[in-house]
DNA sequence: GTAATAAGTTTGATTGATCAAATACGATCG
DNA sequence: CGATCGTATTTGATCAATCAAACTTATTAC
């Protein structure tokens, strides 16, 4: 098996293959982008000297592919280990806050520590606990074991139409203050929304979080909001907001 | 902090500066013993050599007295971060098998890789959570944060009089069949027993656990016992009896 | 088209934990 | 008392992960 470091590679790699890019150059998101050595090193907080070591390492174990001087991108073995690395992490970050009460930022660096040594079976036992969750405190959705579900009809807040029904799936920025003022207004990952009227000449827009007022959100706040409007899975699985216990700290990095 | 390593190292100092000593040179517990090396590196599953090196090393860090030759044992402040461990530890291994549900033997091997990870803030949830327990599911003590509880009033059921009104507070022999045997006949730490009469011809006892039928028991079974006998704390303490739930496989070892 | 700069790679060293094998003690037996 | 045997210690090596600093390649700048 992967070392806890390696493990902490691939988790990272797969963020940064999947991460938006920047806004300049086009918006939308990538699948399995190359990963340079700087940006692995910066995220992982070690020298470039290093990163090279290990990630050439990690192509000799077959998960990753290198190509010196232009990046690297993880294999198909390599996303699934980092798939199942982040399963734990978020898995493990629901629980800590569903089932302990711990605060959701303190929640994300515990989980970094035990998203290592989690078992299958205690995994296994956690999921069932929290009845198999797909989405962890942000959002952020939970790979299964088969790997990350295609995160379908989802769009940013921004970018709807006047009278759209949707539900709130993710929320883009972990700022203590945001996340504040988000589950202050009932803006939190599943809840449902509609969309009373969008006054584009002001650059902002009327939410109705049901069960709370409605409020008045610029366009530049919408747009950290991911939405899903309306889909067969959604109407399935279980619309109990989650997220919003005490007060939240932000997040080292987003997860 | 110590690492990983040195806490294993100093958990099973601690456990074998205080484990019981061959029945042969007296029966009862001593109290921070001197450790040979051997003794250490078989049960640590490393060489002698390295077990030499590790001493040392803790030694330098104030964790343990070391004399060449003669052996080893923890400081105060090796006890402390001993006894932190062990907490962690059987609290953990509580949670895991009451909260997750998890088997018995299979907890203490997940327990033995979460005791290092789990933070004082998640194990005060989990502390809290499981209502402040005394006792592991093997009716081993959980250490405060003050330190080891002293045993108090605690004997081996075969040493006991007839008509004595007793709680189970540990089980010392963890195969899967004694296990098993005893939970079925309502055996298990936190009960409360009487013993209804001993017949010392036929080396045997009548034993009866509130809530079931009596079982007779040989003086050999019931030396494996460990009980107490009526004491203020025990009446405050909550009597819910635990363990038992499914088939319980024989641990690695003693913990 | 060379020079400067930014990014990436190599090299040599370090730290923690380990082993194997050589060596040193010290108790016991004759 | 000295040879023997079991235990303990030393020594030299290895492995994973890391860093600092030297070196190498591209890519822009002029």
């Amino acid at each position: 098996m992967a070392s806890r470091t390696i493990e902490n590679y691939l988790k990272q790699l797969w963020l940064l293959e999947h991460a938006v890019r920047k806004p300049t150059s086009g918006a939308g998101r990538s699948t399995g982008n190359f990963v340079t050595m700087g940006q692995l090193s910066e995220s992982m907080g070690v020298t470039p000297g290093t990163t090279t070591t290990m990630v050439k390492a990690m192509a000799d174990a077959g998960l990753a592919r290198y190509t010196p001087r232009a990046g690297v991108r993880l294999t198909r073995a390599g996303e699934k280990l980092a798939l199942h690395v982040l399963r734990r992490h978020r898995l493990v970050e629901l629980f800590l806050v569903e089932i302990l009460s711990i605060d959701w930022a303190h929640a994300h660096e515990e989980a970094e520590e035990l998203e290592h040594v989690i078992s299958d079976t205690v995994l296994l036992a956690i999921d069932r606990l929290l009845g198999h969750p797909s989405a962890d405190p942000h959002g952020d959705p939970i790979p299964s074991e088969a790997g990350m579900p295609e995160v379908q009809n989802v769009s940013n807040l921004a970018e709807v139409k006047g009278g759209t029904e949707a539900v709130i799936v993710r929320i883009m920025d972990q700022s203590r203050e945001f996340l504040t003022f988000a589950r202050q207004n009932g803006l939190v990952p599943r809840a449902a929304i509609s969309v009373a009227h969008i006054n584009p000449g002001a650059g902002a827009m009327l939410v109705h979080p049901r069960g709370h007022s409605p409020v008045s959100v610029s366009l530049a706040v919408a747009a950290k909001f991911m939405i899903s409007t309306k889909s067969a899975e959604e109407s399935k699985a279980s619309h109990r907001p989650i997220a919003g216990r005490r007060a939240h700290r932000k997040p080292s990095r987003e997860m």
